[in-house]
RNA sequence: UCCUCAGUAGCUCAAUGGCAGAGCAUCCGGCUGUUAACCGGAGGGUUGUAGGUUCGAGUCCUACCUGAGGAGCCA
């Protein structure tokens, strides 16, 4: 009889408790934790959405079911039926009086679900990682990176953008600096793309505006909180675009992303213990500085740059700092940047190129450029770097059939949501981090 | 690739060169409103690996392995 009334009653989702307060209701989700006090039960549950807590009196519980509640191990999955009602000496406000529960999986006590409630390294739970997800914390923080991916497609479909996204596996470097990863390509090798840069130009003169949005490789030994092999990147890329539409293409994006963020997912803020006063600062317009004036900031902020050298990531903080939403540096010295840059008609040995530096220390988040758009001037780059023309054949075809200016940038999602977020290292924001050191799980 | 730090119970960490411990987790017991519950008890160890110094090494030395933080490079 009671397997067919737990039947009965409606399956809700925890996050949606205020709404059934009085009713019988069905959660199935897992065991978060269980205290007991006598002959009171206190198992919390989770189920995905949020957690509630349950109460089970010996008095009124069957002695089975005070049994089979009390033998409960942390992260059983089960389904509980009982009434909902508001308690304010219960986390969350609402408990549920638990009238029946069925175990569909029971953790054996002898080898115990291995993430307690209490504190854990880094190490072990990056072993870990595949039951970390289940934690507040980490679904808060992929909510996020849920909010953050959805805001960006949105911004991008209502503003005439067309989706194209570039081709993962690639014949041969993009930029020729960083390292790649090498595949089998039956009988031939091929590479793990490092961006979708050089193909999205070929879709926007298609297209118009085009972006493409897909996973990103770097083989780069870099070990840092800013730092993954395998990230994801966004790269919108503009027809008839030039280095200012770029900056205001980028400024409103970062803008709209920060704005539905705060909109929709403050909860999820507000779990992560992030100050989102920071935050509503994001406003219209960023702060635009050249490279030079970069350069005798941070010197003036204690720094000890180098005139043409990029920026290190203590030089970006200390810059950054200075601000209270995020800078667009602007103008860097040619010589540090890509091939394909397309040097300032007034400072040619300058690039119009753009990096947007993250408030708070978070760092680059996006870079961008206007692209070269003369044939001639691409192929002396393309050979004063040493790069194989032949590879680049079908780049340079962009510039002999109907070439126009152009431009695009690239911005990191696991920085963005890293810095919206409030969180140490990158790693934490994508379920399964790659790292230079790690592949497992 | 370079620099720094770490590795002791399932987890988080202690231990002057001199008997390898605590808290949490697990198991048993107690408690009718707990909030990382609390209280009592029990089980649980090749101190990352291999050498070396020493009467004696978790501790000192060398090499290696694993991981973390940072640099460079980048988003």
């Amino acid at each position: 009889m009671a397997e067919t009334a737990s039947q009965a009653a409606p399956a809700i989702a925890i996050r949606d408790a205020a709404a059934h307060v009085g009713r019988s209701v069905r959660l199935r989700g897992w065991l978060y934790n269980l205290r007991e006090s006598g002959q009171l039960l206190f198992p919390i549950f989770r189920d995905g959405t949020g957690l509630m807590q349950g109460v089970v009196f010996k008095k009124t519980a069957s002695p089975e079911l005070f049994e089979r509640v009390r033998q409960l191990t942390q992260e059983s999955s089960l389904e509980v039926t009982g009434t909902l009602r508001a308690e304010p000496r219960a986390p969350g406000g609402y408990e549920l009086d638990v009238q029946d529960l069925v175990v569909l999986q029971a953790v054996a006590a002898a080898e115990p679900y291995p993430i307690t409630p209490k504190e854990h390294g880094i190490e072990f739970l990056m072993e870990h990682r595949h039951l970390w997800l289940r934690s507040q914390r980490q679904v808060a923080i992929l909510r996020v990176r849920h909010e953050v991916i959805r805001a960006v497609r949105e911004f991008f479909d209502e503003d005439g953008f067309t989706l194209a996204d570039a081709p993962i596996l690639t014949p041969a470097a993009c930029e020729g600096t960083t390292t790649l990863f090498e595949v089998e390509y039956f009988d031939d090798k091929a590479y793990l793309t490092q961006s979708g840069q050089l193909y999205a130009e070929a879709c926007a003169l298609a297209l118009g505006k085009t972006y493409c949005f897909g996973p990103t490789f770097r083989a780069e030994k870099s070990k840092t909180r800013r730092h993954l092999t395998e990230f994801w990147m966004v790269e919108p890329e503009v027809a008839f675009a030039e280095l200012d539409d770029i900056m205001n293409l980028a400024e409103r994006l970062v803008a709209h992303v920060v704005e539905r963020v705060l909109a929709r997912r403050r909860p999820e803020l507000a779990v992560l213990g992030r100050d989102t006063a920071a935050l509503e600062k994001v406003q219209l317009p960023f702060p635009r500085i050249s490279y030079d004036d970069a350069v005798a900031r941070v010197n003036a902020a204690g720094g000890a740059m180098q005139y043409g050298t990029d920026l290190g990531g203590g030089d970006e903080t200390l810059l950054a700092r200075q601000f209270d939403r995020p800078v667009l540096v602007h103008r860097y010295p040619a010589a540090v940047k890509a091939f394909y840059m397309q040097p300032d008609p007034v400072r040619p040995d300058l690039a119009l190129c753009v990096d947007m530096l993250a408030p708070e220390g978070y760092g680059e988040i996006i870079g961008g450029s206007q692209r070269i758009h003369d044939l001639d001037l691409l192929r002396s780059r393309i050979a004063a770097q040493g790069l194989p023309e032949e590879a680049f054949r079908w780049y340079l075809d962009l510039r002999r059939f109907g070439s126009v200016p152009h431009g695009g940038f690239g911005m990191g999602i696991e920085r963005v949501v890293a810095w919206l977020c409030g969180i140490e290292h990158v790693r934490e924001t994508i379920p399964f981090p790659r790292t230079i050191y790690r592949i497992y799980p």
